[in-house]
DNA sequence: ATAGCATGGTTGACGCGTCAACCACAATAT
DNA sequence: ATATTGTGGTTGACGCGTCAACCATGCTAT
């Protein structure tokens, strides 16, 4: 078969992948941010605060924990910041920033948690079977580290 | 188990399943644009115009066929028109407007095909097992229609 | 006749993402 | 001493997406 193009049945698998992502995933996000105000990146940057930090990190690790570049961070921190979510504080020892959760933040993350455990549980995890959950293990453990 | 909370292995599975989407569709994309120029979009919309409509669509059945809301494809046809990809042409029949792909858009498609085919192919089809395939197939089919 | 509604599309504002340029500072190489 | 490189971050421009408001026109109900 040529390597060039794909046939129907190659065209097909790729549509239904990408669009039952998008479908589900636009629904789990659209719920957080209908029922929250909050983004999925909001949603991830407040998470990992915590989670990652009990509260605060250093930019850079929480750009590299979300696998975002510093640039797009900075921009998202600096909406975040005009919110209230969180505030920046240069550190003393170097030239880095500390990033902290304000109690909105923490609170807005509260708010968020059952809210989007129960559209991941309803949108997808109740939609999967037992294959599907090894399929998606044993895809995500090929395809890690990148493919060369 | 609480259902307003997700344990372990529920959020690892999710986690794994929106890493791997975003990765694995992030280097197709990279690939293309890097080396056509064109955007996610603007290879929708020539492709569809091609197959569906042999070059020519209303802004409307297109706006349909790629899931998109008439605000959106505005938007994206006035930049694509700007870079000389399409134009549009106002319908006499009704208010509807016809679009219409140029031989430059054309050229452009012709030449994306290749690439976005062996980018699918190596970064997704090639890391597929036909059990990834049999559940990518059931869960978009289970999850079609929307989720009630 | 007119009020209401549906269809087909545009527009502006604003959040989000990427890219390239930039700045400050420190460590290292010549 | 000066140039280079690396780290950590900001900024502006611009493409992309969404939302709400708007416009024109035609159809339908009162």
């Amino acid at each position: 078969m040529d390597k060039n193009e794909l046939n129907e049945e190659e065209m097909q698998i790729w549509h239904l992948w990408k669009g039952s992502f998008q479908s589900i995933f636009g629904r789990v996000v659209k719920e957080m941010s209908e029922h929250t105000g909050l983004s999925e990146g909001d949603y991830g940057v407040l998470d990992r605060l915590v989670i990652f930090g009990n509260g605060n990190l250093r930019q850079q690790e929480l750009a590299d924990s979300m696998d975002w570049d510093k640039s797009r961070l900075s921009h998202h921190l600096t909406r975040m910041e005009k919110r209230g979510l969180v505030t920046r504080k240069p550190l003393e020892t170097d030239r880095g920033v500390q990033v902290i959760i304000t109690s909105k933040g923490k609170s807005a993350l509260d708010e968020a948690r059952p809210i989007v455990a129960k559209a991941i549980r309803k949108y997808f995890l109740d939609q999967l079977t037992a294959q599907d959950m090894e399929s998606i293990t044993m895809l995500a453990e090929r395809t890690k580290t990148g493919v060369q």
